[in-house]
DNA sequence: GAGTACTACTTGACATTGTCAAGAGGAAGG
DNA sequence: CCTTCCTCTTGACAATGTCAAGTAGTACTC
């Protein structure tokens, strides 16, 4: 069961992260266990240590990864070819909402102030900060606002938390026994996004800030 | 420091679960351990465990309180006198935001599904339907729905999604450094409020589902 | 009023955890 | 060959969750 070479170097570190990610997908960053995540990744148990200070350090780890996933996903939005000409607000929600689903080990430990570690790690702390800078730069894009006014900024946030709190409601939230199968879930967070999407149209257009074709 | 007599009976329940939400109001859900609990409450390391099975007893036990509160504090909503005349959803909004802000330690167990025990603990998860239904009863008042259709459910999951979102990201998520102090915070999210109320009004207009006069 | 049952805890024990300290083996350079 | 890193491993320790067993009080029965 021995690595071969070239996968070596530095190897650990990933085999490590993985291990943790997986294992805060099935069972919730609650019951992360450093020995539990060097079993899994087949290192003794103070192998993580040698590349995160601690436990935090791993969620640290973690969330600097799933924000500069996040400011990555902002970015492709509308910059690609697959603008979704129905609404300006759609795409964005989309987005956040394939993020959520796709990295939902790094979700679940980016929002969490206790765990996250983005006070005490300053390097995970600016990737945050740019994912929020791509996220203005995104609704400045997609809806139209000049991206640094105070308008601007409430804007983002009020989109900001609307895509988040859906993703988190489907996510971690008391709905999965309301809702029905997976697919009847898709099918209940689409109509919501379109909602919401709807109304940031009418928003906008109140306001005069998309062509009206909207 | 022995407790009077109508203090004894039930009371160490009480203390313990106090003990529990103001540790996780300063530390954070990860870092409850029974053992402070106990000790906070003045204990010995195993009375908890006569009140609750487990350390998923508690947290089942504050989710479940935290539903029957913010279900009670749905049925506040434009029940009483403070009929805010303004937006139809600003009220709902800012009954959402003051609910997690007072309960911060209920309102970070209740929707974490991995901690919550909403799936192992009957009781808790009823308390959780309950508070849903309540939040449907409270969209059909204040917006107009008629409280069982398709769309009814799919708006009110849009001003979940709304209100939840801003309440995590603005307790726990990674905006404290970008605001400023908490005052500019506390501007911020009515900000946000502000905006989304008119855009659920605009839509409610659209749809014809609330009077003129918003 | 002795015995029995029950409630509300306490004390003790054990495996598991996070983490500190000290190695151990190999590669790289002199 | 010797030293110095780098990448891990082994060993130890206090703290934690939780099981098992005990204990003091109260309530109720006969």
């Amino acid at each position: 069961m021995k690595t071969t070479p070239q996968e070596q170097h530095g190897d650990v570190r990933r085999l490590v992260l993985d291990a943790a990610i997986s294992l805060i997908e099935s069972d919730g960053a609650e019951s992360l266990s450093m020995r539990e995540v060097a079993r899994r990744a087949g290192v003794s148990h103070q192998a993580p240590y040698h590349y995160f200070k601690d436990r935090s350090g791993i969620f640290a780890a973690i969330s600097q990864e799933g924000f500069a996933a996040l400011a990555h996903a902002f970015r492709q939005v509308q910059t690609d070819g697959t603008l979704d000409t129905t609404s300006p607000a759609k795409a964005g929600f989309a987005a956040y909402l394939r993020f959520a689903r796709e990295h939902v080990g790094h979700f679940r430990v980016m929002f969490r102030a206790d765990i996250s570690g983005l006070s005490s790690h300053p390097e995970a702390h600016e990737c945050a900060e740019d994912a929020f800078t791509e996220l203005l730069n995104m609704v400045a894009r997609t809806v139209g606002h000049s991206a640094d006014t105070q308008d601007a900024l409430t804007f983002a946030l009020m989109l900001w938390s609307q895509a988040h709190g859906l993703a988190t409601l489907f996510l971690d939230g008391p709905l999965e026994s309301r809702m029905g199968s997976r697919l009847e879930t898709e099918k209940q967070v689409d109509a919501v996004i379109e909602l919401a999407a709807h109304m940031v149209s009418l928003e906008a257009r109140e306001q005069g800030l998309i062509p009206a074709q909207y």
